[in-house]
DNA sequence: TCTTAAAGGGTTTTT
DNA sequence: CCCTTTAAGA
């Protein structure tokens, strides 16, 4: 691992590549990360200074990851690494005057974002249900993203759409932004997007950043939006030694306004580029390597690269083949009970993949029956509770005194008799003056209309605030702790036993913990800061666990960057994956980010990987017919079904595929499909008898039974046949399973279609 | 002010 | 189906 000799010729060429902008075109598992941090090691081995070096990264983990092993190679040394989001707040921290920012600056997250949208919809008379601030955030953030200022935007708008929506964003946007400055804070994309303005409005200071950060490394360059790729081209005129490195096969985030093209044009931006190609893969058998290479290869938008291992063939991909989800998720837990059991794989050698969250409950519950012990990605962020969040908004207005959303958040937590018209009033006046919302509270006797019992309150709010500040606390441990027990937050925790106050309180404790971390490291006098800083930066703590002894289920965005050796991905189906959403556009390049998702699912897998889907599939509360995806018959797989329907569903995506038109409907009814105009389905008598016949005739393992009784079950075990076939039912609400006989209990089989 | 009912909407996710 | 949000009622 640390001698040079274990890297391949090409690896070596981008670890030894000096001055100059690099591209490091990396495969899937072909080391990519290893290489990186070579590299730093080597430039600092030549002379270049540790500080004269900047590695960036998307996310947190891959900054402490790279982080440590930089640390490793070069003890002590200190590059540089960090997302780009906390470079681009440092920065700020720094030189933000420029664009109005004060140095104490709050950083809003999503949910900020949609309160503050939210107020002012009620501000413009905007009614908030037709118009959800969570779609006039999304629309505003890809503005963003496009470096679209709300002027630019009202004028395109004027021009170009009569969307309705567009509109209201229009007029949105301009009053968020001017609040957001007004409260002295910044929302995520601004942090990107206030840098982008600095660099390119102040031409001494991106010459000077540019000189102090000589060799810039940005890792998943692929995942670049247009903000991030400014800034990085700003770092890199005078000293263009650049290295990036990316797959553009693994580009699954444009939808969030990460530009492939970015990677694309590397060599067009910088022509001199050295190129290196990184297509060894260490990580996966070879059946499965050529199984995600075939599929990849259907892309047209892409750069052709190799994928090549020394790995044996390995197992062959399997895809399968279920009546339904439930059978689905039966089936997957009890074959990854056999892999354990029978091919001595640990449970958290093996990881289920889907494209949307909401395929992970049947999941979950078939495992739970089968006792596979599992973990699921996407829980609720630790900084994201509300009472995490309520301190952390004390602390915020503490700070910034100015913060707006700080304010109305914590205004009447605990109850304070701080009404919404209060609220309102308050804030009409402090606007209309010219104040903070806590400067106009603390004068709110002088308001004209507000009754003056409301009025004190407010006062007495202001005075409490006003009487928090870090020096007087002397740490930011010591003035969380102030504020737990001076605003009665901590009595409002404390006077109830419930299970869930009793949790909120060790999660204030966590917090205690965590600040402690931060009076003992950040620099004197900027630990506040520093905690506020890293905390709104701070996103999902790792919650996934690799040691741990469980399956891990998680979306295919969440599997990128992980390898597993078993790998499942359920429910590749047309509409699904690809996303219907994507089909609906028409937009090939759509269809080929869906194609990439399912690369990189593929590719997560070291030894075996298997694709499945139904016949149907229960969504959102409807079961309905599901169409194979596209990208199966994109692929050679070994078949296999498993869902004893009399059919084969290989003949039907060949014929049936063929002449299907290429926009598809969602799968909703015949009837209703064909009065729209679409061309009715070919018929399938033979499941059709099957189905009939399953609601009198045999049970299988997984099929979902109603009893009038006892209500909803699932088959879990079937012994003999016919009307004599015992069977044993897992009734929805019950914990241990029942046994009846086919032909004497009025079971009926439900769900199918 | 707090609780409950009705309605609407519904990828993917980090920061 | 499940979640969030808002309006209505005690």
């Amino acid at each position: 691992m640390t001698a040079e000799t274990h890297l391949t010729q090409a690896q070596l060429s981008a670890v030894d590549h000096r001055d100059g902008p690099l591209l490091v075109l990396a495969g899937p598992g072909s080391g990519k990360t290893r290489v990186i941090t070579r590299r730093i090691a080597r430039l600092v081995e030549s002379g270049v200074k540790p500080h004269q070096i900047l590695a960036i990264t998307f996310t947190n983990k891959a900054a402490r990851e790279m982080a440590n092993r930089v640390d490793s190679l070069l003890p002590g040394a200190k590059v540089a690494v960090s997302t780009f989001h906390s470079f681009c707040a440092r920065l700020l921290r720094q030189y933000g005057r420029a664009v109005g920012l004060g140095q104490n600056y709050s950083i809003c997250d999503t949910s900020d974002q949609r309160q503050l949208i939210r107020q002012i919809l009620h501000e413009m008379d905007v009614d908030s249900v037709s118009f959800s601030p969570a779609k006039i955030g999304s629309r505003i953030s890809n503005a963003k993203n496009q470096l679209i200022t709300a002027e630019e935007f009202a004028q395109q708008t004027d021009a170009a759409y009569r969307n309705h929506i567009e509109h209201v964003v229009a007029d949105v946007y301009p009053r968020y932004q001017q609040v957001l400055l007004e409260s002295n804070a910044v929302d995520f994309d601004d942090l990107l997007l206030h840098v982008v303005q600095l660099l390119a409005e102040n031409e001494p200071l991106r010459q000077q950043l540019d000189e102090h950060y000589r060799y810039v490394l940005v890792d998943e360059y692929q995942d670049t939006n247009l903000a991030q790729y400014r800034i990085v081209l700003g770092l890199s005129q005078d000293y263009p030694n650049l290295c990036v490195t990316g797959d553009p096969d693994q580009s699954i985030y444009g939808w969030r306004g990460a530009q492939i093209e970015n990677i694309l044009r590397f060599e067009r931006d910088f022509p001199d580029a050295q190129v290196v190609r990184l297509e060894e893969n260490f990580r996966s058998t070879r059946d499965i390597l050529r199984a995600a290479d075939e599929l990849i290869t259907h892309n047209i938008r892409r750069k052709a690269k190799l994928l090549k291992t020394d790995k044996p063939d390995g197992h062959a991909v399997e895809m399968h083949f279920y009546q339904d989800e439930q059978q689905e998720a039966d089936e997957i837990a009890g074959q990854i009970r056999r892999l354990v059991t029978d091919e001595g794989y640990r449970w958290s050698d093996v990881a289920i993949c889907y494209r949307v969250n909401a395929l992970s409950r049947t999941l979950e519950r078939a495992l739970a029956r089968e006792q596979v012990p599992y973990q699921i990605s996407g829980s609720v962020a630790f900084f994201d509770r509300a009472e995490v969040k309520d301190m952390l908004g004390y602390l915020r207005l503490v700070h910034n005194p100015a913060d707006r959303l700080a304010f109305l958040r914590i205004v009447n937590v605990p109850k304070r008799e701080i009404g919404k018209s209060t609220q309102q009033r308050l804030i009409r006046w402090a606007d209309a003056e010219g104040m903070t919302l806590l400067e106009a509270a603390a004068q709110a006797e002088r308001h004209p209309d507000l009754a003056p019992r409301a009025a004190k309150r407010l006062a007495a709010f202001a005075e409490l605030m006003n009487g928090f500040s870090l020096a007087d606390a002397g740490s930011v441990e010591g003035l969380l702790r102030q504020i737990f027990d001076r605003t009665g937050y901590g009595k409002l925790l404390r006077s109830s036993s419930s299970e869930q106050d009793v949790q909120r309180l060790s999660n204030v404790e966590e917090l205690l913990t965590a600040a402690r971390q931060y009076d003992r490291t950040a620099e004197e006098g900027h630990q506040l800061e520093a905690f506020l800083e890293s905390v709104s930066l701070a996103g999902e703590v790792d919650s996934l666990d690799d040691a741990s002894g469980q399956v891990t289920l998680l979306t295919l965005h969440a599997a990128k960057g992980l390898e597993f050796p078993v790998v499942f991905i359920v429910g590749v189906e047309q509409n699904l994956l690809p996303h219907e959403r994507s089909l609906r556009a028409g937009d090939n390049s759509q269809i080929e980010e869906e194609r990439r998702l399912l690369f990189v699912g593929m590719t997560r897998a070291k030894e075996r990987l298997y694709l499945t889907h139904t016949y149907c599939r229960e969504f959102r509360g409807r079961s309905l017919r599901t169409v194979p995806s596209d990208f199966l018959s994109e692929m050679k797989l070994q078949h296999r079904d498993s869902s004893g329907l009399d059919f084969d569903p290989t003949g039907r995506i060949n014929s049936f595929m063929a002449e299907r038109p290429l926009k598809l409907p969602p799968a909703e009814s015949g009837r209703k499909l064909q009065a729209e105009g679409w061309p009715a389905r070919p018929k399938l008598p033979a499941v059709e008898k099957e189905v009939r016949a399953a609601k009198t005739g045999p049970y299988r393992v997984g099929m979902r039974v109603r009893h009038p009784r006892y209500g909803l079950g699932t088959v879990v075990s079937v012994s003999g046949g016919g009307d004599g076939q015992c069977l044993s039912v897992m009734l929805q609400d019950a914990h241990s399973s029942t046994a009846f006989i086919a032909g004497k209990c009025p079971l009926q089989a439900v769900g199918l279609c």
